[in-house]
RNA sequence: GCCACGUUCGUCUAGCGGUCAGGACAUCGCCCUCUCAAGGCGAAGAUCGCGGGUUCAAAUCCCGCACGUGGUACCA
């Protein structure tokens, strides 16, 4: 473990297009852990170089959604770095520059035609069946026009893109550190557009340059690169650049394992998957309980450990150590783990995990939920009966609301194994025990009840029902005493009150 | 179509030539119990995609096939 590390330069590169989605979450994870195991930079990139799909909004998504999981970047547009700008559209003149070096040395050149013209389909073609998800691949003829021709369409000022010239012949072999060499033959690879006619680079040029630049040593990116991955390995030979450690990171797939995961939430037999980063946050997972998931999906810490730390990760997090195996999110252990994380919490810092969820929930301001004694004292009961943050409202809710707020069914607060009259009894003398104890305290409540239970020849669990749900409104709540002591004294045979009303009206209409 | 990658319990995974193929979640029992949880104990669940090799020995190495996934854009 003492063994010297090379501290690595990771980058995280998305594009600004809309939400953080899970996925990218991943990728960006994998880059900080193995930044911070090797002792090296965490480097945030924007990479808007698609005008069409910009989003205003996106980056300040994007680092929210870092931030939330606590990812910090050494590196990014908002902090700056010796490799300033971090944000493509700002490059833009030094891509033009890096394109015309290659026109210059032949390794690219200038193309005139426009997408729209070679793609329109000859005779044949158009009667021949159609592949799904293909295009016609362009066809390079800008690429082999005689020099006079070439002069005179320079003369004319046309506006033109530019393109690679991808090797004709021969193969291109690219390391993966997770799936080895792979070559691909080059006559099988595109020229791809490396500047775009309105001057902006496209990823394959941007990424290269940049990545050379800000000397990026290790690429962390989605498997969906993986078949472009020859031609920025040629773009790389053709500046004379070192390519720098590659490592396709497997997809994420849906819920269901039939294809890469949507950016929309999904609905496979009924339940609701998220994909989104924000929604995660709203739903109440704690960014702990998502680091420890994430991280589990593509790596693992342990054959027989599978809670651990962020400095534990951190100590272990080897790339090798990735699987190259696509994997579906296994939502049901991330609501687990969340579980364990609530559960994990010191009851002070579950209350104030709680307090800005309840507050939307429950219409109650922050600030008074923040100092609130009942939730203060509410908090450890229900740690150990929720898995999300969201569901603490429907254990707590009953606390904040007045006494006629509560109007039961009468059917649930009569207990199966108990008829009207008995439950009427048993609330009465519920009430009688409340009004002679002593002490107010959970201790003495749960012997009197006791007590008061066996004397009436009633099993305790039903004996309880009516007390429970005539304070609460449910059946389901924290313990019952806990829940007494917390409403005090009066509050709560103010609600049996009630509750016996309601009961005794249901029994008149009855009869 | 072409190119590439992948394939171990339902799911996430361990495994790197000799293991009863291990763990976790989910599922199902039982225990505990004032409801619901949590917790404890236990069960079930993978002939390691298929077919060939190599080897005394293969989930592990090699070849073929099948299936899945990704890519095939002046999107990233």
């Amino acid at each position: 473990m003492t063994e010297k590390l090379t501290p690595a330069r990771v980058r995280f590169a998305p594009s600004p297009t809309g939400f953080l989605h899970l996925g990218g979450l991943r990728t960006a994870l994998f880059d900080w852990l193995y930044a911070r195991h090797t002792g090296g930079q965490f480097i945030l990139r924007i990479e808007d170089t698609d005008q069409k799909r910009y989003n205003p909004d996106s980056v300040e998504f994007l680092m929210r959604g870092l931030r939330w999981l606590g990812l910090d970047w050494d590196e990014g547009p908002d902090i700056g770095g010796p490799y300033a700008p971090y944000v493509q559209s700002e490059r833009k003149p030094i891509y033009r520059q890096y394109a015309e070096q290659l026109v210059a040395s032949g390794h690219a050149y200038k193309c005139y035609t426009p997408v729209e013209e070679w793609e329109e389909a000859s005779p044949e073609e158009a009667e021949a069946e159609p592949v799904a998800g293909s295009r016609k691949p362009y066809d390079r003829r800008d690429r082999f026009v005689p020099a006079e021709q070439q002069a005179a369409l320079e003369a004319q000022g046309r506006p033109y893109a530019i393109r690679f010239a991808a090797p004709l012949d021969g193969t291109t072999t690219v390391d993966d550190l997770l799936r080895g060499e792979i070559t691909w033959k080059n006559n099988t690879l595109v020229d791809a557009v490396l500047l775009k006619t309105d001057g902006m680079p496209t990823y394959h040029l941007a990424m290269v340059v940049d990545d050379y630049l800000m000397k990026i040593t290790h690429v962390l990116r989605g498997e969906e690169w993986l078949p472009s991955s020859p031609i920025h390995k040629l773009l790389f030979d053709a500046f004379g650049w070192p390519m720098p450690q590659m490592v396709h990171l497997p997809v994420i797939l849906n819920p269901n394992g039939k294809g890469k995961m949507s950016k929309r939430k999904q609905v496979v037999d009924g339940k609701e998957y998220l994909a989104l980063v924000h929604e995660f946050i709203e739903a109440g997972y704690l960014p702990e309980a998502v680091f420890n998931f994430l991280t589990n999906v593509g790596w693992n810490f342990d054959a027989e450990r599978e809670v651990f730390t962020k400095e534990e990760a951190i100590a272990r997090f080897e790339l090798r150590d990735i699987t190259p195996k696509p994997a579906a999110l296994p939502y049901a252990k991330l609501e687990w783990l969340n579980g364990v994380y609530i559960r994990n919490l010191s009851p002070n810092e579950l209350h104030l995990r709680l307090t800005p969820v309840l507050s939307k929930q429950l219409g109650i301001d922050e600030e008074t939920l923040r100092h609130s004694e009942q939730l203060s004292e509410l908090a450890p009961l229900i740690q150990e009966r929720i898995k999300l943050l969201t569901e603490a409202a429907q254990f707590v809710d009953w606390a904040f609301v007045p006494a006629e707020a509560i109007q039961p069914e009468p059917k649930l607060l009569i207990d199966k194994k108990l008829n009207v009259e008995q439950t009427l009894a048993v609330l009465t003398a519920g009430i009688e025990v409340l009004m002679q104890t002593e002490t107010f305290n959970v201790k003495t409540l749960e012997v009197a009840f006791r007590t008061q239970a066996e004397k009436m020849g009633i099993k305790v669990g039903p004996f309880l029902t009516s007390f429970r749900v005539a304070i609460t409104g449910k059946t389901i709540s924290p313990p019952l005493f806990e829940s007494m002591v917390v409403l005090g004294r009066d509050e709560t045979i103010l609600r049996l009150r009630n509750a016996m009303k309601i009961l005794q009206a249901y029994a008149l209409q009855t009869v």
